[in-house]
DNA sequence: GTTATATTTCGGTCATAACCGAAATGATAA
DNA sequence: TTATCATTTCGGTTATGACCGAAATATAAC
């Protein structure tokens, strides 16, 4: 019960919610999602943080960077509740395009400044 | 968006989501609540105006009494959504408890103690 | 090995939220 | 009008969470 709690609270931040829907669309790294998203790499980093230990998101290591990206939870009722949340948020305008976005975002371009 | 996400935060607390799991059984008074929830009339007060706030709780008064009633959001997105995260906490059994105790709560007998 | 750089951790600030008991409010009942 | 009692508001405490910049870590590139 605790655990679908916390699933519902790391995803009742908008921020985190963003997060997970660009990841939906490719992975990314923690530069790529601070480009994206317009905040401190440090802030970025607690947020997949957080979605780490809800198990909404996986990461493995590519050269140089890490790539992030999104996880269905294997409870298909926790799943749908996810999908529908995620999918009913990108109706917002703000939101959907950033998700546009990140198609066009290039890490070799954002990083290393 | 902001009131989709505060939508969410309203459900992502264990005592307000027990306080729409019960309120979808039958409308009940705070003193019925704070009862079942075992906790200060006021904290269960707080809870019921943030409920309020996103208005998934109405209430109206009866005798000496206020009745606070569930309430399904007029969006079917949202509704949708919310269903599923009540009916998907009720498979939780403290919870399932909670909410069978709820068809035996007499207001007579638990108010004015 | 040293440097560069992507990422995480840490210290700190500010805001918010849960909870309680007590006081205030407001409607009912006497 | 006064007393009663359900409910809300208030003051205060404690915990948590979002955010930042800076320091630490770890990997990759040289």
């Amino acid at each position: 019960m605790n655990r679908f709690i916390n699933l519902l609270k790391a995803l009742s931040d908008s921020n985190r919610l963003k997060i997970c829907a660009i990841l939906m669309e490719k992975p990314l790294c923690v530069c790529e999602i601070t480009s994206l998203l317009g905040m401190a790499n440090s802030t970025i980093s607690e947020h997949l943080s957080v979605l780490r230990k809800n198990n909404l998101v996986v990461y493995e290591r590519d050269g140089k960077w890490i790539n992030y990206k999104f996880k269905w939870p294997d409870n298909q009722t926790e799943k749908m509740i996810i999908m529908q949340i995620i999918e009913y948020s990108k109706t917002d305008r703000e939101f959907s395009e950033l998700v546009k976005k990140t198609a066009s975002v290039d890490r070799e371009i954002i990083c290393s400044r």
